[in-house]
DNA sequence: AGAAAGATTCTAAACGATCAGTATGTAAAA
DNA sequence: TTTTACATACTGATCGTTTAGAATCTTTCT
């Protein structure tokens, strides 16, 4: 195992990437169960038996991309975020930021988790399941820290309940991405940003105290 | 057409609703492409072709819970809070209300509009695609004339973009639905519509400007 | 170095299971 | 007698996966 660089590895890699590719973008256009391995296989340009070669079932398919979401985009996240400098506010304009971004570069692995999640949000899949819940648990705990951070801050009112509220952005997060995706020909990119900017920060603006449901 | 109260027109109205039931539930917990007509017939406790008898196939099934997603919640919210009398703030506090009430009685149904449409976020089944389509835009118009009334009146910020807005705020509800269905164990009811409350109208209660991106 | 042996990537064909949907029959209601 | 609500049994297509074998690369042995 001195050089991985030998010809077999060097196509095995390429035709591993070029597979999730397509995979990803199946998933996220027509779901799970709605992707068939022979649409997989057609879209890769090789035959179904050749997926089996790289990965050994369609559920290693999906956990090997759920795992690269984790990688790339939460794993990334957290890095470039938690430890940044500034106070909560500046940290959670560094989220923003970052996950703007991402979203434009990898539109379809950022679209990846939410959509996923949601078709087998119910008990199903039991390591679908643990996977998503560990995934969302650590997006929660970062958020958290963030927001306890603002509060200590005085940045943040501290009638927000922190667990509930962490949720709460990702929620918000996962269904400005979904909207993003349905909409995207009655949206118009930068503002849609904006506009998301404005309400996480400020609400819909209005002063007055929250009435009891 | 006189009587429609034969007995073999209350067996049907009966079975149709269980059927109606059972695919709902179905739908939600593993997609419209996870869940196959037999599991359907067996949830309903009748047999696959039995189904046929009351619908054409599994897309018209799909079709009737959209068309009843739409006229038991959307055009039911829009009737209570559209003309009701208040002020913009007290017409989105309605609208959550209402939400929240709906959310807890028809979780299902809730969930389905967001779910499915998530499934066939890619450009696929023409049909579904219109539907989802007319049922989202009409959810932003409501949406939109409220905005704009808060405008009016001085209560919410024109920097808003409107139209982006009201996007905005679907997106959000649909992810906060999606997070609940997700976390419901580790999150409580009534702090957690507290909280998207608190959120939705107050932001995070940084009262700072917001950096451009 | 060079050939033999082994490992790896892939194609093509086939597997049983399951898919959405249909045809036929029956029993009861209209 | 006609219509309705169902069960049963079937259709061809497609599902995820496996197998057999060809082609190519890598390692090992001489």
């Amino acid at each position: 195992m001195l050089s991985p660089l030998t010809a077999k590895a060097i196509q095995s890699k390429e035709t591993v990437g070029r597979i999730l590719e397509a995979t990803t973008r199946l998933f996220v256009a027509h779901g799970y169960h709605g992707t068939s391995i022979a649409a997989i296989a057609k879209a890769t340009g090789i035959t179904k038996g050749a997926i089996y070669t790289h990965f050994s079932s369609k559920e290693d398919l999906l956990l090997t991309l759920i795992k690269k979401f984790e990688v790339e985009f939460l794993d990334q996240l957290i890095s470039e975020v938690q430890d940044a400098k500034g106070n909560a506010l500046d940290k959670f304009h560094h989220y923003l930021n970052f996950a703007a971004i991402f979203a434009e570069e990898n539109r379809e692995l950022c679209l990846l988790a939410t959509i996923i999640s949601a078709e087998f949000s119910g008990a199903g899949h039991d390591q679908f399941d643990s996977e998503f819940r560990r995934i969302y648990f650590k997006y929660a705990r970062f958020l958290r820290r963030i927001v306890e951070e603002g509060k200590l801050q005085g940045l943040i009112d501290t009638d927000l309940d922190t667990h509930t509220a962490a949720y709460i952005i990702i929620a918000f997060h996962d269904g400005v991405l979904l909207q993003w995706q349905r909409s995207r020909d009655v949206l118009e990119g930068p503002v849609f940003v904006k506009t998301f900017r404005q309400l996480l920060f400020n609400g819909l603006g209005l002063k007055n105290g929250a009435q009891d449901a």
